[in-house]
DNA sequence: TACACTGTAATTAGATAGATTACAATTCGG
DNA sequence: CCGAATTGTAATCTATCTAATTACAGTGTA
């Protein structure tokens, strides 16, 4: 029923994740949770207004504060530069698959 | 015994798989596999030589070209990211995390 | 030897992350 | 209600990165 990465729609960025779910469960302000962060508060503000993309570094940084794994932030955010990608059709017209029988190796 | 992203080595590149794997098995040059991708010759020695990232662009080409999906190769880069990104240990001298009592939420 | 393939370098263009600064709008506590 | 804090946004700057193109030297190999 759900196909996984098909013509889906936008898969959640992780910015989504900081504004809906985790800023207002620990009651900081963006400014505060900079702070914590080590960054700018324009940092946070953007990210989480889904206006950039969630760098390794700042994956990084938010496991250290959220005592969790960088890997769940680098996920969301794989999933969003793939669909990204993908939504671009026209750049792919040119590519040549190659023929299944080759690619039996 | 192995913890999973801690002081390991560095990850494989995804350029190591295409260089060690891929290019040799299928017996075709960088640059005829560069046009079946639809990139510059360049673009794919880079690659081979870890000389640059996989950009999400390139892992969406080597799906299609390679009949697989995408997320193989975002995985690959996503790792070496990241490990990148924890080298630079300096970086998060400032990174205050969040006491667990608050974490609880 | 001639030709194909490769590694590399230089240059250019376009994106992006992040810092800093600034300002207007909004929210909120006293 | 008012002043302070918070927020959204914009502009600017630096640094980094991808990718294309062009060029050239080295290394094969038929």
């Amino acid at each position: 029923m759900k196909s996984l990465r098909d013509p889906k729609r936008r898969p959640t960025h992780p910015g989504a994740v900081l504004r809906e779910d985790i800023l207002p469960s620990l009651g900081l302000t963006q400014g505060q949770f900079a702070e914590h962060m080590g960054v700018s508060r324009l940092t946070v503000s953007e990210l989480v207004h889904e206006k950039r993309g969630l760098s390794a570094e700042i994956a990084v940084r938010l496991a250290m504060v959220l005592r969790t794994t960088p890997e769940t932030w680098m996920r969301m955010q794989q999933a969003v530069d793939l669909w990204e990608a993908q939504q671009d059709a026209g750049k792919f017209e040119k590519v040549r698959p190659l023929p299944k029988a080759l690619l039996a190796a």
